[in-house]
DNA sequence: CGATTGTACTTGCAAATAACAAGTATAATC
DNA sequence: GATTATACTTGTTATTTGCAAGTACAATCG
């Protein structure tokens, strides 16, 4: 039997986590970075959920400080800055394919592409490094 | 190279998953009833998170609406009732344990009992089956 | 070269939501 | 019969969000 208590968790993990990305706007924007391949405020600007510009620009200032995504000036373009996931953020990835998965199955309404889920209940490993292998070099 | 996009995804698993657990009270609702053994009404209360009563009776609400978690009358007490993941609440354990293992690497204020880490580091998997067993038997 | 467009925001205001405090209903206990 | 326990609801105030507009500066167009 394993103990259920987080009577110790003085610094309780979901806590913290909640804190950070508890919000529907925060993952939507990690979701973007991690599979829609957003880089520029635009892109999440055009990302269909809605979200407002006052609101994009606080989370994006808020995911900076707590160090999960970075922002550079883009070097092809004078006013524009690339952002993309620290290691930290790329760290979320397991986390954000267990809830697709968990999606994919209890939601009859979500559509996940067949060979990305098919991937996702064989060889999750795999397919977590190479979506990261993949976002470490669009980053470069 | 694995294909980032989810153009395809009309039915996207991360907004449906937001709108259901993406807010910081429903996700330490999740926790209290996955890692705190909280059963009643009055352990949320009394979480120490300070959340109020109003807000915990709509997010139980919601929760219970989206089939995450579900309230029966308690046997041993009349006006009481008790709270409990469904199936589909259960399935949510796996990405949970996720978040607390990115919280355990990436915050050095986040003190997880160095048993319940290790073993969430070596055995994932196991650790998930002995949880789900857990919570299934104190649910009956 | 001046005007327009693109990009990443900020500001102001109305509307929605959350926090706080108090009250209610019913069952059990003293 | 009065008090306590439990799970809420209701009302008010404070905070956050959503929407619309405006700003600042770089690049591009005519």
């Amino acid at each position: 039997m394993v103990k259920r208590t987080t009577d110790g968790w003085h610094g309780c993990p979901i806590r913290y986590s909640a804190a950070i990305f508890g919000d529907n706007w925060c993952l939507l924007i990690l979701r973007d970075l991690m599979f829609k391949g957003a880089k520029h405020y635009g892109d999440f600007m055009d990302a269909g959920e809605g979200i407002s510009t006052n609101i994009l620009a606080s989370r994006l200032a808020k995911l900076e400080d707590e160090g999960v995504i970075q922002k550079h000036p883009d070097p092809e373009h004078g006013k524009r800055f690339v952002y993309s996931l620290t290691n930290k953020g790329l760290g979320l990835l397991p986390a954000m394919l267990e809830i697709i998965n968990w999606a994919e199955v209890w939601d009859d309404q979500t559509e996940v592409p067949s060979k990305f889920a098919k991937e996702l209940r064989k060889d999750r490993a795999t397919l977590t490094r190479k979506i990261v292998d993949d976002l470490r070099h669009t980053n470069d």
